[in-house]
RNA sequence: GGUCUCGUAGCUCAGCUGGAUAGAGCAGCUCACUUCUAAUGAGCAGGCCCCAGGUUCGAAUCCUGGCGGGAUCACCA
């Protein structure tokens, strides 16, 4: 806000002609006044009070005189113990709502010519999405939106896993057990219907395994394989991913068949886009209930082996060193990392390879000035490593890597764990909450007079409403415990509490008639709270980018709610249709729908829609 | 064990580039709908801001050391 800067100037300017103290006009700290006292800035004093070996009362007495009377938008001064609390005046207040009323951009921002990649989502093609990829999407799509309202153009990613020995033993089981069935014809959503013949090869495995422990050649393997005072059934915990790569019939046939797709056998490439396809018709039908998008995909398939020819292009700069078995390395200690594996022995990728090679190419499409990578906490030392190593070889875009990391998603029992079955479904958390939002909705009983469609549509944007905002609200970085019973609550610090705002709104212009938009500006006496609400929405555009900055939705979704909780004390205190005056009716209306434009483009950002009604 | 990260009300979370008496929501207890949508508002109650030092005029915030939770340290992805 430029009065900051004003006020800062005057008082650098005086220190330099009184006291001959010299200062950067960002070292006079200027705050917001506290809720509870009088003013809008408040000045801290105490930092002078040592340097110029005076008191509190003296500085804010020179300090007073010389602001109020160089600038005018300035209407009293208090001095507070070590703080002096500056009130700027009405017209001032008011010119600042005048303003924003009248923009239509207010809070996006021009176009400053820079791209950002953003990659969020990213899932496994063997089984459907969950908790966890929700928090992914919701981060990823939101970020994506805010970077775009702070003026860069965004490009919306995924790389989709779409290879590997997990979508093989989905294939395999399918083969084995799948009596030819289909999604269509089983009536199973795609994506639940592969991730069940991944959750039946695991069975079947499962099974296999139980039978293999009662075998002859299982005891002589823990006989000679066991370690020191290892029980049996330690061992076999252990061992199960071994007993998979050496001895299970299902692994054998799941290896040979992950050979065969790496071999571009027809057969098995033919089952392979099969079925990835009926998973991506569901992945497709969950974002599009999510209401997100992308603009480019990247899939494993393509890139896995990418990323080779760099290496060797490093291995002769020496950005790498080989081992005598012909592994490839990285020497990261310098920075304060490991070493780092980047080539196997045998010459093939590992994940970091395509990493590598992914960030190369995704350069060479795009052009990006900056790559962001939603991904979870736990991968926070692959990427350290992965930028660190694009830096070593010297890549053009590396001062724009960013890794979104993210906190895990908890359930109030604990973690989820797909082996005990507590994993969360996203198809179905997503029926809940607009289950939930139409069973609320319908104990009120206020949209009898509208159709169906209507209904269904205003249900859908509460339910999601209330879950995405129960996501987004919490700063990313931080581990979170989801509880469904709370995620579908709709009261208080919720996003149906923020629709609850604008929806009141709008029904107060349904209402509207007998209005002059042009007497809003001789209403000369706001109201404290409505003083309020203007400095409140004055402040969107700087939350905007400060979100953008620390890549951080949960900024916009306090602030949309501070707005909220001011807005519905208004309402409650403050007649708006039936105001004092023509002016102080013009005033709230006026202040009312600059609120609306205001949460509606807020909550845009974190991808909640606002109703009409509700 | 090394590294990273988190620890604020019964619960879920703000506040953290140092500033006045630490804030919300939920849950609990009151109160307010013939009123512009009560999915709301007002109130009560609830805190060694994990602990101990340090820096500072001033520390929930910065530094050090503990304690507790989590992640990670694969020729896995």
């Amino acid at each position: 806000m430029e009065i900051i800067e004003k006020i800062q100037n005057q008082v650098t300017e005086l220190l330099k002609d009184q006291f001959e103290l010299e200062l950067l006009s960002n070292q006079v700290v200027i705050n917001k006044t506290r809720r509870d006292v009088a003013g809008d800035l408040t000045l801290v004093m105490f930092p002078f009070v040592k340097q110029l070996k005076k008191s509190p009362q003296e500085i804010g007495d020179i300090f007073s005189q010389r602001l109020s009377t160089t600038i005018s938008e300035i209407k009293a001064i208090e001095i507070a113990g070590g703080f002096l609390n500056i009130s700027l005046s009405d017209e001032y207040w008011n010119k600042v709502l005048k303003d924003l009323y009248h923009n239509p951009s207010f809070g996006t921002f021009p176009k400053n010519g820079k791209k950002i990649l953003v990659e969020f989502s990213s899932p496994n093609t063997n089984k459907p999405l969950h908790l966890g990829h929700i928090r992914n999407i919701l981060l990823g799509w939101s970020t994506s939106k805010i970077s775009e309202a702070a003026g860069y153009k965004v490009i919306k990613t995924q790389i989709i896993n779409d290879r590997g020995i997990a979508i093989c033993k989905s294939m395999l089981a399918w083969q084995l057990f799948g009596e030819g069935k289909t999604p269509d014809s089983s009536n199973i959503k795609g994506d639940h219907f592969v991730g069940s013949f991944y959750v039946a090869f695991e069975t079947h495995f499962k099974n296999e395994y139980n039978d293999w422990q009662n075998s002859a050649e299982a005891k002589n393997i823990f006989e000679s394989e066991s370690k020191e005072n290892e029980s049996y059934e330690a061992f076999l915990k252990r061992f199960k991913n071994e007993y998979f790569n050496r001895f299970s019939a299902l692994g054998n046939q799941a290896k040979t068949m992950l050979q065969a797709w790496e071999n571009d056998d027809p057969d098995i490439k033919a089952l392979w886009k099969q079925m990835n396809s009926w998973v991506y018709d569901g992945f497709n039908t969950t974002y599009e209930a999510l209401g997100v998008n992308f603009d480019a995909l990247y899939y494993e398939s393509d890139t896995y082996k990418l990323g080779k020819d760099i290496i060797e292009n490093g291995l002769q700069d020496e950005v790498f060193y080989k081992k005598e078995d012909g592994s490839v390395w990285i020497d990261l200690e310098s920075k304060k990392l490991d070493h780092k594996l980047v080539l196997r022995s045998d010459g093939t990728s590992v994940y970091m390879t395509q990493d590598i090679g992914t960030a190369q190419l995704r350069y060479k499409d795009h052009g990006v000035d900056s790559m962001i990578y939603v991904v979870a906490d736990e991968q926070d030392y692959h990427f350290k490593v992965l930028f660190e190593i694009l830096k070593e070889l010297k890549e053009p875009y590396t001062d724009g890597l960013h890794h979104l990391s993210y906190g895990m998603v908890d359930l109030p029992t604990g973690k989820m764990k797909s082996r005990e079955g507590t994993v969360v479904d996203a198809d179905d958390l997503i029926k809940e909450v607009i289950d939930e939002a139409r069973t609320g909705a319908s104990d009120r009983g206020v949209l009898e007079s509208i159709s169906i469609e209507e209904r269904e549509d205003i249900y859908r944007k509460i339910g999601l409403g209330a879950l995405k905002f129960f996501i987004l609200k919490v700063n990313p970085k931080k581990r979170m415990i989801f509880d469904p019973k709370d995620s579908v609550d709709m009261q208080g610090q919720t996003g149906p509490y923020i629709q609850n705002a604008v929806v009141r709104i709008e029904s107060i212009l349904r209402k509207l008639s007998d209005w002059d938009e042009s007497l809003y500006f001789s209403y000369s006496s706001p109201l404290q709270i409505e003083k309020d609400l203007v400095k409140s929405l004055n402040e969107y555009p700087s939350e905007v980018l400060k979100a953008a900055e620390d890549k951080d939705p949960s900024i916009i979704a306090s602030f949309a709610y501070e707005l909220a909780k001011d807005f519905h004390k208004f309402y409650h205190d403050v007649r708006i249709l039936k105001a004092e005056s023509h002016s102080a009716k013009a005033y709230r209306v006026v202040l009312c729908t600059s609120i609306k434009n205001t949460l509606t483009k807020a909550m845009d950002l974190l991808g909640i829609e606002m109703p009409e009604r509700m």
